[in-house]
DNA sequence: TTTATTTTTTTACTTAGTAAATAAATACGT
DNA sequence: ACGTATTTATTTACTAAGTAAAAAAATAAA
């Protein structure tokens, strides 16, 4: 079990995150605390009115019935907030992560403007989702940058032009709400974790394919930040010394050849009209060899690094997050042949490789994850 | 801290193994446990004659004088044993990992042989060492090979044909002490965090150079062992599909181009005869150019595999272990340069690139960190 | 000598758990 | 229809591991 959600209160919230409904007794058995403490914790949170007892039909079993038990949704909201250059996306989840309204704001120039422009967004965002203020326990924010977490700063955004932002207290206080931060990636993968594909997972790379190629760990079943909160800039990796500047400073990183800004600027270079991957994914079906040459470069390569990633940290599950749209196709098809074709056959069946199509909450429900991570271990 | 270290009995431990000799205010200052528990806990272990209080001169400060606290070298003991193609190496360390005796087996076929061999020269050992039988807590066993330190189980080893083989549990009977059992890389980042360099690192990496090229990774302040005990394989990562046979079945893996048997290998395929790496750097230093190329070919190799890892991992520090002799020449200057030249400005500042001299009880004395590890943190 | 200061210990209490006995609620066999 | 087996949940009594705050100990300086 995940050494932060050691406790039995926390162990008991995991557990019902990743299996809906459990009887006490079940309860016990998976986390492996006592019966005793179950009745005594659940006691608890059905008080608080964190749990619901379910009154289900007979099982026809012998013996007393068990009672299952599970997470009252409407007990916790979270707000989401991921900013970046294009726009900044709000959402407000209830504890599993299900989105009850969202919120699109333009882009915004300055900390101060963000800040304006969630606070009024907020209590529209309250009144779509008829939530009473009182139940929103926090509000996750994820940032296109490098971001200090536990000082709730952004060092760094170059997509925003930020430089040492305390944004968690600019939008705490603005919106009368705990808020922590982290970068964009980091929050995709604790929401992958908390509400989506990674709950069964200890430890799991997430890979996000995007304008940049960013990523995270869960290590220990915890999300691993590195010495310095720079794991995961596996997007940097240098591929070619001599290859094309990337907006970092160096040449020939990964997402100079793999990222999404990268591959539209090369498919225009070669004279490709195309709105997004789905487009360039549909030329390379129908035998345009230059978009075909790019997506299964651009897959072989991110494979490749991957295939490095593999071999360092023997992962689970590399789960891949697009959000830009490829799809099933050549890209993906290049990514995972790569994969399997350059990892030790020892790592060919233990490494899960999934690929998900990002609907369009993700990245501010990543955000509100870490909100809801925050809150429930913190009970 | 360390969370396997959090209750206040580790955290005390640990903090003296760091720090060497301690006072209770001080521990209770670095450890974060209240001085009421630090009382609690230090005199328990005084009566248990784990630590020893230090008659200190005076300092000439106000208030009540401090009193040193120190761990008692003599307290426990521990047997460490490296099992690999060439010889097996046996040791017994006091609890601050010094060597008090040591002896060399020659290669032993069968797991059998290697048993027995271990058990006749444990009585040498101790006897040499003048050690008490009663104080020695538990065997550490290091395999070249994979292995499920869960069970003690040496699942497989090309280098000593071994399959499934318990050694744990073989050697542990026969010496009558717990045993316990890991790969050489994880059996030496285990060292280099309770005995040597890497004690204050929270997140690290440690690569041994050797015949091959192995690695291991502390993160989150413990080992990381990967989903399925496979992380640190930095050595087979795939350089080139179409380089040499590597022994793993594979084409052009890192360590065919970098690992000690390579490069003995491709030298004399050069037609230098070289005894070991040190010749083959003094070559170089002389003006060989196949000398040269060899290993500024191979470190560059290795320094951008690194560069990679430290960009998907952050490590606070790189630390390798040259079982080789290479010293400091060419081939160091070749590993470190490139990793300079290939990572992100954000990450020149705070990682740390160590290089060591293997002494000759590197392995068996990492081993036996293993069983000082586990008894320690029992405690 | 008295007082201030610093370190350590003691006391009384809290928190978070457990094992084992008990209670509750059902199905089954006769 | 009724006792019995069975399974689930709760209660009781206890333990382990810590804490805060008061007290004690041991010194230097006034």
């Amino acid at each position: 079990m995940n050494p932060y959600l050691r406790s039995a209160r926390s162990a008991t919230i995991a557990a019902l995150l990743q299996h809906e409904r459990l009887s006490r007794s079940e309860l016990a058995e998976i986390t492996g605390v006592s019966p005793a403490s179950i009745t005594e914790v659940s006691q608890n949170f059905l008080q608080q009115g964190l749990l619901v007892e379910l009154l289900l039909p007979q099982t026809g079993k012998r013996g007393r019935p068990s009672v299952q038990l599970r997470l009252q949704s409407s007990h916790s909201y979270f707000v989401g907030i991921s900013i970046s250059e294009v726009a900044t996306l709000m959402v407000v989840t209830d504890l599993q992560g299900h989105i009850l309204a969202r919120q699109t704001i333009p882009f915004c120039k300055t900390p101060a403007e963000v800040t304006a422009a969630v606070r009024k967004n907020y209590t529209t965002l309250l009144r779509d989702a008829a939530i009473p203020r009182s139940r929103v326990r926090g509000v996750g924010i994820a940032v296109a940058g490098i971001v200090n977490s536990d000082l709730g700063i952004c060092r760094y955004s170059a997509a925003l032009n930020w430089r040492d932002v305390p944004i968690s207290e600019l939008i705490g206080t603005a919106l009368k709400l705990p808020a922590w931060v982290d970068n964009d990636a980091n929050a995709a993968a604790v929401g992958e974790k908390f509400f989506g594909r990674a709950r069964d997972y200890l430890n799991f790379t997430s890979i996000i394919l995007g304008r940049s190629i960013g990523s995270a760990h869960y290590m220990h079943g915890m999300l691993y930040r590195g010495h310095d909160g720079g794991a995961g800039e596996i997007g940097h990796i240098t591929i070619d010394p001599k290859g094309a500047l990337c907006h970092c400073g160096r040449n020939g990183c990964l997402e100079t050849i793999a990222g999404g800004f990268a591959l539209r600027a090369a498919a225009k270079a070669c004279g490709l009209s195309i709105n997004g991957m789905r487009d360039l994914e549909v030329l390379a079906v129908q035998g345009n060899t230059e978009a075909s040459r790019l997506l299964r470069t651009a897959g072989a390569t991110l494979g490749a690094g991957i295939a490095y990633l593999v071999h360092i940290n023997n992962p689970q599950c590399i789960l891949f997050t697009d959000m830009e749209g490829f799809e099933n196709g050549v890209f993906r098809t290049a990514i995972r042949q790569t994969i399997e074709n350059n990892i030790l056959p020892r790592f060919l069946g233990s490494t899960q490789i999934l690929f998900m199509d990002a609907e369009p909450g993700f990245l501010p429900r990543s955000a509100a994850s870490i909100a809801a991570f925050e809150y429930l271990t913190s009970l």
